[in-house]
DNA sequence: TCCATATTTCCAGTATTATCGAAATATAAA
DNA sequence: TTTATATTTCGATAATACTGGAAATATGGA
């Protein structure tokens, strides 16, 4: 696994960062593979088009989701690497590097995802 | 574990969504159970004692550190479980629940720290 | 081409956050 | 009690983020 950058943890971080956001996240976790289509995100948490896409676009950039198009719709999904990436940052040289190895906590949902 | 609530986790996450919180988090998370002071995370970093103080009162407020008086000084540490906890509500359903468990990533970093 | 659907961009108003010197508080030592 | 050390609170300024309606863009179907 290679490793990240201060600032681009950060701007993951921060793409979490809020109400609106985590939410869709966590429903892109849920929904997995597959992914959900904007529209359905903004019907399932009751959100304004505009608002939405301000959202989506946050989470995007912070490297959490990935999106897609498919015909008129476009595709969001979790990255599930990002997130592992992102934890093993935080615990890096956790306690010093003593017997302290940060786990993959996302593997288990990434199996069959292309990399 | 419990769980926690999506407010709870906007919190922790805000906490860390800065660069100079973010890596006075990195600093007490090598630091491990020991922790370290105020004035030697300044000294580390090379910030101004009151700019340290407004982010260390955020990590704090957001639950990812702790602290303790000692003497003059004030020790903080980085808080592992509420690290586990934040990620198993980020994965939690991951998936839709199939054969897709988050593990407890900084649990190997807990070892002897009392909850 | 013309219309409907899906999503994004633009905009302006409002709200939250970051910064750091100076003053205040808390503890310990002389 | 006086002085020194460690940290926090206050205050003002500057920067960044959130919101949602309206207009623009992209795609597909009639």
């Amino acid at each position: 696994m290679e490793t990240i950058r201060s600032h681009t943890a950060v701007n993951a971080l921060s793409a979490l960062a809020q109400e609106h956001r985590l939410a869709i996240f966590r429903l892109l976790v849920q929904a997995g593979r597959s992914g959900l289509p904007a529209g359905q995100i903004a019907k399932q948490l009751d959100m304004p088009a505009s608002s939405l896409s301000f959202h989506l676009s946050h989470l995007k950039n912070g490297g959490v989701v990935s999106d897609e198009r498919d015909g008129r719709s476009i595709i969001y999904r979790a990255d599930f690497q990002a997130m592992n990436r992102l934890m093993a940052f935080l615990l890096e040289n956790c306690c010093a590097g003593d017997d302290c190895l940060p786990a993959d906590a996302a593997d288990a949902c990434m199996e069959g995802q292309d990399s």
